[in-house]
Order: C-alpha cells, then sequence, then structure tokens
DNA sequence: TCATGACATCGACGATAGTCGATATTGACA
DNA sequence: TGTCAATATCGACTATCGTCGATGTCATGA
C-alpha cells in the first residue's frame, strides 16, 4: 500500500485565488484537488452519480455508460473518492458511490467565487 | 505553429455538473478548462497576477517569485492564455497578463455553485 | 465447501505534461 | 545598423497519468 494521502477537499477551505497570493502549500493542496476534476472520465462519472435514483450508483451501473474496463472505472472513483467528492458505501457485493454534499461547492468558493 | 485550440472557458458556460448527465463533448471541454487550473505554479501565477497592482503583471516579476526558469512561466502563462483564463497585452518589450473578468466565476459555475 | 459475481489491486504500457537549456524573435536605444 | 533586454519557441528528458488484462479479495448462495 502506497501512502494514501487523502487531501481532501475540505483542507482548501478558506483560501481564495483571488485574495491574496497563494502559499506553496495551499497552491499544491488546491492543485491536488482540481486534478481529480480534470478529466473527462471522472466528471462523467460524478455527474452520473448525481444524477442517479438515490443519488449513487454502484460501479456496475456505471461501467457500461462511460465504455470502460472495470478496472479504470474502479481507478478513476478511487480518486474522485480520496479528493473527498464521493463516498463509498459498501452493501453486500456492491459498493455505492455518492456525491458528498458541499465538496463542490468548496472548491467554488476556493476558485474565488462569491 | 501546432493547432492553437483556444477551448475557452466560455465553451463551458451553461452546463452543470450536478444538473444532468455530462455528454463526452461537455466533459471533455470542461476537463481541458479544469486541467489548466489543475497545476500548483500555475494557480499561483493567477493568484500573483490578481494581487498584482493594477490587476497585471509582466514575466519578469514572476518569473522570481515562483522560482522556475522563464520558459518554464512563459509556458505555463499561455497555458492560461489559451484557456481563457488570463489575457496578455505586449507594450514594448514587455508582456502585460491580466485576469479575465469572470472566468474563474464560469468555471465555479459549472461546477454546480448557486 | 465450493462456485460465482462484484469490486479492488497489481504490473505494464503508451501518451501526456512539466521542466530545462539553447535558440529564435521582437522592440528599444545608442 | 548593431547591441541588449524581455519574451516566445524548440527539442529533449523525466515523471506522472489513463488504460488495460490478469489476479486477488470478499460476500452470496447452492
Amino acid at each position: 500500500m502506497t501512502e494514501i494521502e487523502i487531501t481532501d477537499v475540505t483542507a482548501s477551505c478558506g483560501t481564495s485565488l483571488v485574495g491574496e497570493p497563494l502559499s506553496e502549500g495551499a497552491a499544491e493542496e488546491l492543485a491536488h484537488t482540481m486534478k481529480a476534476l480534470a478529466d473527462p472520465t471522472r466528471l462523467r462519472l460524478l455527474s452520473m452519480v448525481a444524477a442517479s435514483a438515490g443519488g449513487e450508483a454502484c460501479v456496475c451501473d456505471l461501467t457500461e455508460p462511460v465504455g470502460l474496463s472495470q478496472p479504470t472505472v474502479s481507478h478513476h472513483l478511487k480518486v474522485l473518492t480520496e479528493a473527498g467528492f464521493l463516498s463509498r458505501t459498501k452493501r453486500g457485493t456492491w459498493a455505492y458511490y455518492a456525491l458528498v454534499p458541499g465538496a463542490l461547492d468548496r472548491v467554488s468558493r476556493a476558485l474565488g467565487a462569491a
């Protein structure tokens, strides 16, 4: 296991791009968070989870629509989870992913939105 | 010159992550925009430009603070400019970069912020 | 207990991105 | 015209990322 560092999106709470110059550390954290969103597949997965009935979806529901292999989808969901955008709940054999409330809003605010 | 494609941030206006599932094209565009922000150096450059007197800064002002070579800084500024976050104005030998008003806000809204 | 199905992890590969030094370009000025 | 300074572009190298097939893990159910 290689150092799971959950640079949670909550870490970038309070920092704002347009206020004063970002410190090296704050920039690193925010960039790490943004990197999780800087992939078309992950953006689609995120929106598909958000649009799912009950606000959650399992891997098997997402694999076919995005047209990628199961390991790849599982990898992307892990990235989104470690970045603090998704939560994972295991019920039986299935793993259900759901949006973490407020996670995207925190990024919005970090970008300097009013 | 290799295909300058200015996937301007204005392109992702109107699309929202949390509404309905993102189309493949919309996800690609938004990811391209986010990718420009998913680098610590570029985030620092963006915030430094925003915090500069007069709202603009030249390359020579930014090179030393970020601790990277001039070509590298120039490269990052180009990425930010092509993504629609910065504007470039050349006066004499100097190139002044400034924030494009509303560019960051559009990304905020695309993320689903109210 | 064994087989099956859902998901995670591993190892590898090609593609892309960040960085640099060297060089080209352009404007200012003597 | 020639030199100098600020910036952009080029080519190369390294690191990281997205993707896959193969395999491991674990819960279900016959």
